[in-house]
DNA sequence: ATAGGGTTAG
């Protein structure tokens, strides 16, 4: 093919030689062909003659990542007199994300004096855009008005994507109202500049606009739609472009079928989602960690790992989204086996572990009770290389274990290696704060957040409310709260509503339920909250009402699941489970259990029984439990060397509470236990929750 | 001969 090429060269002309070539350098596989060929061009001297090879081997080398190679093509070419071959290496720093490269060669274009065109934009703002250049961005756009090409829609598009990716979504607008003309494009790239700055309403109050001007949307646009829908958690307009993309003959594009996939996901559609999932025939890795995604964010982690297993053996690769999926999944679950073998799986398949993978695989140790770990993984990181998330971290992993103090020395240490705590860590800090009853260290965090600018979001508030309710100080909490006027949500009034539960204060929860009710009227917890605040006072009136209240809106007690590890497996405890033969000499432990504490001085304690029945059969359900279940199984199978870990999905109640204290004195064992909240380490008749949870 | 909007995770 070659030779033939050669041999052209002699009998025909230039335009047939190009277009041969040109063929022969786009099928090149390997580097060292391409190599090959443009020594040859470069020693015939063709190459010096045809402008469109050189951009070809511009464009060729840089598909094999050689951009200092393209570079030198570049340089070897009489390049001052147009800006073809200019753009045609703007077009391969930018293709291949060497951004700032890309910027600085295209400063280097206006140095030299070379005019650049239509053609040179879009490659310097989508460059600005990615590596968040709003100020050379703005330079550039006063450029493009000053050359003339302010009215070209491939340049606006661009400019509004630059403006948007910049995150000043005010500014993009603007150049999209300013527009004489605009296509689909240019809609779609407005719309998801809604999507991306999370205004869903926005973005789609615009698709209403664009349809009415005439468009109808393209798979791009769909694609866009569904996460705008999938954001707002709006169930109703789902339906309506799934229909869309099925009636206009959309659903056959992956992307679609993945994003409608992870719309219906957020809207906590997981049956709907499973069932586009196996009718899906050729999967991509998207759809697999959306699918994925779907089960971790509806709460079915033991589902994700499982559809893992399915993936495994599909023939799809996973990538680091995967790794970060199935992570989040193992924090979630909490189990100390899980994690150890998704970490190892990462690492026995070369998964590319950045920064943020590691952080989460911290996270997931801290949330697997395995906080050494953790620690020891933050010291393995160079403190250069160190980001705000891995602070964050450490910090927050020390305060779900109790450890305030030493959140604290970390957050100090923090901003003495001059880094800047953002708002999660000051949600890291205060938590640790409350959760040791550090308050006046915890006022000072909270007072810090001016000096580093950080807004004070509802979050922060809970928290502050939080800990003030643990400390007794129910009225600094409440006043707190009024400061809020009426910004206070849901998690702030909750806040409120369990610190009147520790102390008692019926008329303030009531308050506080009022509010709640309010706000989250379809919220199970906050009625149960506030039942058991009635039932603690004996007030069997009201906690009536409430179930009354809970049953006329169809809202039932989420079922309490206490998990814990055995032999590499996960066993599930519920309260008042069926008796089988596998559970009965668990059943037979707990009775014996409680009998031997009672000898040491346990009483149990009834008040947190949400149901209202005679007080002999509270003391039924009382000690079945699931958590109660769940130790009984680990006393009776995990070595007494060995410490023993419990997973609640919700808050444990006093009597376990009490109980498991108990065991850690008079059996001597070590309990760790996790509920919604913050993990309890129980030893020698102590918990490290210090009875505030 | 060259260009603009795109799905998963955080």
């Amino acid at each position: 093919m070659l030779r033939s090429g050669l041999n052209l060269c002699n009998n025909r002309g230039i335009f047939e030689i190009e277009t041969h070539f040109d063929k022969i350098i786009q099928s090149c596989n390997n580097l060292s062909s391409l190599t090959q060929i443009h020594s040859i061009l470069t020693t015939t001297g063709i190459i010096k003659h045809s402008v469109h090879l050189t951009a070809r081997f511009i464009i060729k080398y840089s598909d094999f990542f050689q951009l200092q190679t393209a570079r030198f093509v570049f340089n070897a070419t009489d390049h001052e007199s147009s800006s073809f071959l200019w753009n045609t290496m703007l077009r391969a720093y930018t293709n291949t994300g060497f951004y700032s490269d890309a910027l600085s060669f295209y400063s280097l274009m206006r140095k030299t004096g070379v005019r650049p065109n239509n053609f040179t934009f879009p490659f310097t703002l989508k460059s600005c855009a990615v590596s968040l250049m709003l100020s050379y961005g703005k330079m550039i756009h006063s450029e493009i008005v000053r050359t003339g090409f302010g009215s070209d829609i491939y340049v606006d598009a661009a400019l509004v994507d630059m403006y948007a990716g910049c995150g000043v979504i005010d500014d993009a607008r603007k150049v999209f109202d300013k527009m004489s003309k605009r296509d689909l494009v240019c809609w779609t790239a407005m719309i998801t500049a809604y999507e991306q700055a999370e205004r869903g309403e926005t973005a789609l109050c615009l698709l209403r606009k664009m349809q009415r001007d005439g468009f109808c949307m393209d798979w791009v646009t769909i694609v866009t739609v569904a996460s705008a829908v999938g954001q707002l958690g709006d169930a109703q307009n789902s339906r309506a472009v799934h229909a869309y993309a099925i009636r206009n003959a959309l659903f056959n594009e992956l992307p679609v079928v993945n994003s409608v996939l992870a719309m219906y996901a957020k809207c906590g559609e997981v049956e709907i989602a499973e069932t586009i999932f196996d009718h899906t025939k050729q999967r991509n890795v998207i759809t697999w960690n959306t699918m994925l995604t779907c089960y971790t964010q509806n709460g079915l982690a033991s589902e994700a790992l499982d559809l893992f297993e399915r993936m495994k053996v599909s023939d799809t690769d996973f990538n680091e989204v995967t790794a970060l999926i199935l992570v989040s999944a193992c924090s979630y679950l909490g189990s100390r086996q899980h994690a150890t073998k998704i970490h190892d799986f990462i690492v026995q398949n070369n998964v590319d572990i950045n920064l943020t993978l590691w952080n989460a695989i911290m996270d997931m140790y801290a949330k697997c009770a395995d906080l050494e770990t953790a620690l020891r993984m933050f010291k393995e990181i160079p403190v250069n290389r160190l980001d705000v998330s891995s602070w964050n971290t450490l910090i927050s992993g020390y305060g779900m274990h109790g450890y305030g103090k030493e959140a604290l020395q970390v957050y100090n240490k923090m901003k003495d290696e001059n880094f800047q705590p953002n708002h999660i860590t000051f949600t890291s800090v205060l938590s640790a704060c409350s959760h040791s009853g550090l308050v006046n260290e915890g006022k000072k965090c909270f007072s810090e957040m001016e000096i580093f600018s950080v807004p004070k979001e509802p979050k922060h508030y809970a928290c502050m409310v939080d800990m003030y309710g643990r400390a007794g100080l129910l009225n600094e909490a409440y006043e707190l709260i009024k400061d809020m006027k009426s910004h206070a949500n849901d998690e702030v009034w909750g806040a409120l509503l369990l610190a009147c539960k520790i102390h008692g204060n019926t008329s303030l929860a009531e308050l506080a339920a009022d509010n709640l009710f309010h706000l989250e009227p379809q919220h199970t917890g906050y009625y149960v909250l506030m039942s058991n605040i009635y039932a603690d006072s004996r007030n069997w009136q009201e906690v009536g009402k409430l179930r009354g209240d809970m049953k006329n809106k169809g809202l039932r007690k989420p079922a309490a699941v206490s998990l814990i590890e055995y032999n590499n497996e996960l066993h599930g405890f519920r309260t008042g489970e069926q008796l089988d033969s596998l559970t009965r000499d668990v059943y037979e432990k707990v009775e014996k259990m409680v009998v031997e504490l009672k000898m040491e001085g346990y009483v149990p304690d009834v008040s947190c029984v949400f149901h209202d029945v005679e007080d002999e059969d509270k003391h039924g359900m009382l000690k079945y439990h699931g958590e109660k279940l769940a130790l009984a199984f680990g006393l009776m199978n995990i070595d007494a060397s060995l410490p023993i870990f419990i997973n609640k999905n919700l808050r444990v109640c006093s009597d376990c509470h009490s109980v498991f204290k108990f065991v850690s004195g008079v059996y001597g064992r070590k309990i760790v236990v996790r509920d919604v909240n913050r993990f309890h380490h129980f030893e020698d008749g102590l918990c490290s929750c210090n009875d505030y949870w």
